[in-house]
DNA sequence: GCCGTTCATGTAACCGGTTACAAACTTCCG
DNA sequence: CGGAAGTTTGTAACCGGTTACATGAACGGC
């Protein structure tokens, strides 16, 4: 007979603090002050009653505890869609974060408009202690209403007054590129741009059109949705022109996937019939064939700011910062800039 | 100054459901009930109710309900890491039926040993009325000890004994790539396994050694770990074979996108020179260059099903099902076996 | 021997919901 | 008109923790 299979069958269903407490003959409260480490308590008693507690396998009841301390040491995350690398990487830095202070991840993606947006963020309110929203698709300020304000809550990607915003150097990063294209000589450089009316995608074409302004060059944008089929779909409408862009630059690393799969099929050699460059630095990016051009954002740190402002903000309430993160150029060889091995 | 800033002053800082009754003129019982919709109560009441709620900005205190309910409607998701996009298309299909349901999720990645396993699956007992694992890197028998007993767990891609598990038919899927590769007259098959003790990679690579064996053709094994970066290096070793493997049939898509890398810079052509192939079918595969063929597996469905189980499970608690899913051969144009459009 | 401290622990109120049971009010029927 | 049956609502106990306050013991100084 297993151990603790027959161990198990002796324990009542749901032991409680009262039942760790009668048997380590102690009061409840001592049994409470041993598990949180408060207050001053005889070394062996902590022996006693964490021996029993042993023995009973007892865990305290989560939603109780939270009914007393108002707090669940649990936080929200509101993403849009939970395709593709980008939000994995984004979802990864803010766990990781939360792990290390003891913090649980409440999640849900997905959110198409205001609506499912607002029902979400109604039912995931008192299971929470603060929320990371991510929503570059919604008018920042129609979503000003829909968030709780009794909690913490932090927006990635999106500038909203009265709430910690934490963004990209988009424009930058963006202007940056065009400027190392323009240097290794290209003179028609294409943009495929994401969605219209995301935040993101806007500060990124802005950034591009500024960069060929400085050089005195005429854009040449196609919209695309952030997805590799849209980016697939773009660079064959590129490669069918006359004449045709020398260089293409892509709103994001998935749409640069998509686009670098075309140009494949189309006959068109990267980097040598056209340059081909991305955003965000995936991490995939470094792997494809030829390994991508791109501007790099600290995904991960996206996610883990996020994360330590909320904290931080819930702490010492009041001083709202905004954080902008910068990005950096990462050249690799689809852009035809200089051969060099892998990584 | 702006309405809703201004309501909301003078909301006490907790609404709680006494508030929401005495205000409405009726008992904390009615107000619960036309919460749950639960007992017959007059349709005016129940407007009432209603409007005094939404007015006060009520929420109902998820941790006072389930302590009462002993619910949560909350499921954990405890995953090895977030890493990648396997995993981020697993947490889709959960998330995706878990909306549907109204349920919420719990997510924990990273679980590297036993023992960071056990602290997370103590965490958040209390806070979850299911949990779904997914490691299959632990020893399933280990596993076993360290999971809730009070609740309803599902298992995937291992097969522990007394719990359901969802696993995916590995076996059968290397077997039918590998006979796929016969078929178009490969005789050095060579194979970049997963880690050692990962259940997934064991059976694919007894499913490409069965094939190989019923061919009668001698294997060729390099160890992986999963990631882009090892297939990259077993890549690298095949390249400097001699003879040279005419195909390589990577454990995972991750690690053919590696390959695909480290052949592009060693010169050799895919599928020309080598044919290259995968196992999962994650999103992108469809997008490299060449598209990959690859065994698909049903990812996000590996998510739904087990969220279906584990709430069908919570129910009518007894009967425990496991379920194998099929795989299927999809032929790009990495094998060589014949050109086609994309996808 | 008395008192002020400090340390260790116990008692009981409270957090905000749910729900069994009771109660009040209708309606209907003989 | 009395009472059975049905409908709607209220009362209060309970879920399982936390913690303010009270209590009691031990100790040191006078």
């Amino acid at each position: 007979m297993p151990r603790t299979s027959a161990r198990s069958a002796d324990i009542p269903p749901n032991v409680t603090i009262r039942d760790v407490a009668a048997r380590a003959g102690v009061s409840v409260a001592t049994v409470s002050r041993v598990f949180n480490q408060k207050g001053p308590i005889r070394e062996e008693t902590v022996r006693r009653v964490m021996d029993v507690a042993g023995a009973l396998q007892y865990i305290p009841h989560a939603g109780a505890r939270s009914l007393s301390t108002r707090s669940t040491r649990t936080i929200g995350v509101v993403l849009p869609d939970l395709h593709g690398e980008f939000f994995s990487e984004v979802i990864r830095g803010i766990d990781l974060a939360a792990r290390e202070t003891g913090y649980h991840l409440l999640l849900s993606g997905s959110h198409a408009d205001r609506d499912e947006m607002r029902a979400v963020v109604q039912a995931v309110r008192g299971l929470i202690d603060g929320l990371v929203v991510m929503s570059p698709d919604l008018d920042p300020g129609a979503l000003v209403g829909e968030l709780p304000r009794n909690i913490p809550v932090v927006l990635l990607n999106a500038k909203v007054k009265g709430h910690p915003c934490i963004t990209i150097d988009n424009a930058g990063g963006a202007k940056a590129m065009v400027r190392h294209l323009v240097a290794l000589g290209h003179e028609r450089i294409a943009f495929i741009s994401g969605p219209p009316h995301n935040a993101d995608a806007e500060q990124r074409r802005r950034g591009y059109r500024a960069g060929l302004a400085e050089a005195g060059l005429a854009p040449i944008e196609i919209e695309g949705t952030f997805t590799e089929e849209s980016g697939y779909e773009a660079a064959k409408q590129f490669a069918r022109l006359s004449p045709q862009p020398t260089a293409v630059f892509s709103g994001n690393d998935s749409m640069a996937i998509g686009a670098l799969a075309a140009f494949n099929e189309a006959g068109l050699r990267v980097p040598e019939s056209v340059a081909l460059v991305g955003f965000d630095d995936i991490p995939i990016a470094r792997f494809l064939a030829p390994p991508l051009t791109t501007v790099k954002v600290p995904i991960a740190d996206l996610g883990r700011r996020a994360f330590e402002i909320l904290i931080h903000d819930a702490k010492d309430n009041g001083q709202q910062r905004n954080v902008k993160l910068e990005t950096t150029l990462v050249v690799r060889r689809s852009c035809g800039a200089r051969p060099r091995r892998l990584r």
